[in-house]
RNA sequence: GGGGGAAUUCCCGAGUGGCCAAAGGGGGCAGACUGUAAAUCUGUUGUCAGUGACUUCGGUGGUCCGAAUCCACCUUCCCCCA
């Protein structure tokens, strides 16, 4: 029905997205379209990209791996740190190491900050990270309330400050941090940042459930058969190796609600539940945040019996020019 | 069989005569988001033509200007003695 795309020349760099709320079919989607349009994976999914967790962050299997090359998975300890700029960076060489190869670039993952910053071209500055600077912010929040730590933001940086609720106090830190380190305030940062901007020609394609009711049941299935598949054994060795401690990996949910069992303060099955619910709310977020990008083309496999072949007729377009980023249909 | 306690809005749970459509938390729903993002944060959550009206606090009846709050009886649940 598709033809093969191999005669596409490397200079193209069209790059296609799969993203959506956890636990839609987004890998599975990935994985064919691979196939069919002779394409790699890049992960976009700020903790598969962690050693280790495996089980929890529902990597895919070693046969999948195998039969579709994967790149940003298992690439990092669990104790190292890792941000967004970190993975636009590494994402840029993926592509253009897939490119040159003359095959197609397919990010898949539930992280829309990463994969937004790469295809927008988002310009992170270079900052030394201030951690103990950070310190003595928290402890001055601690102290003196959020409010008297925002208006500190608001002495220096009025912009940001206006943009950043007080009670996020992560925020105002980072928008503090950032001033410290660089003399410049975070919002003219931001600013540059978006006029430096160089955006890549991508078709982001939504893989979600019509039905929050049937996503939310694959959100549940999905932590049962993580049970049943030794969750809490991987969980426990991590835990052991002390990933609560860790400023990134021990936040991913999956791991982080079983300490509390760890420690003898909850049962199982509660943390199990807790586990469901905040895998919920997460998928609500992703939803949230890709909701604002009109460009994306939603498949529901809820009830579209023919999702992966109008992802594929999509993509076909937009391989032939038809279709720019954007959405926009220019024939 | 005797004694004691409890029933509150989707859930848990405060409230013991007016300031109660009812604290707080959870969940639901909606949203924000540029270097920790699976993070962090915000709004909303009885109904309605919404500065007001209407229906709610196990049920029925009463007291009172006025009740989720007091009284009587009923129903259900828990605990103690037998």
């Amino acid at each position: 029905m598709t033809e093969k795309t191999a005669k596409r020349k490397s200079e193209d760099k069209k790059i296609v997205c799969v993203v959506g709320p956890t636990a839609a079919g987004k890998s599975e989607l990935a994985m064919r379209i691979c196939k069919q349009f002779d394409g790699e994976i890049i992960s976009c999914d700020s903790m598969q990209i962690y050693k280790k967790m495996d089980i929890g962050t529902a990597k895919p299997s070693k046969e999948d791996m195998q039969a579709v090359k994967h790149h940003l998975i298992d690439i990092i300890d669990v104790n190292e740190t890792f941000s967004v700029s970190d993975y636009v960076n590494l994402a840029e060489e993926c592509v253009n190491d897939i490119t040159s190869r003359n095959k197609l670039p397919v990010f898949c993952g539930g992280t829309g900050l990463y994969v937004d910053s790469f295809t927008q071209g988002i310009d992170f500055g270079e900052y030394e990270a201030l951690p103990e600077y950070r310190r003595e912010l928290e402890e001055y929040a601690e102290k003196n309330g959020k409010e008297a730590l925002w208006k500190m933001l608001q002495e220096v940086d009025e912009e940001s400050a206006k943009k950043t609720e007080s009670a996020n106090v992560k925020r105002v830190i980072r928008a503090l941090e950032v001033y410290k380190a660089t003399g410049t305030p975070i919002s003219k940062w931001n600013e540059r940042a978006k006029e430096n901007a160089v955006k890549k020609d991508a078709l982001y394609i939504g893989v979600s459930c019509k039905n929050r009711d049937i996503l939310y049941d694959r959100i549940n299935n999905r932590v049962d058969n993580m049970m049943k598949n030794g969750l809490v054994g991987e969980a426990k060795t991590l835990f052991d190796e002390g990933i609560e401690n860790t400023l990134t990996a021990g936040q991913a949910i999956g791991y982080k609600e079983f300490f509390p069992y760890f420690r003898g303060q909850a049962s199982l099955k509660e943390c199990v539940e807790r586990l469901k619910i905040n895998s919920r709310h997460y998928a609500k977020r992703q939803l949230t945040w890709f909701s604002r990008n009109k460009s994306i083309v939603w498949l529901y496999m809820d009830e579209e019996k023919n999702a992966e072949n109008r992802a594929f007729d999509e993509i076909e377009s937009f391989l032939k020019g038809e279709k720019r980023s954007g959405g926009e249909v220019i024939e």
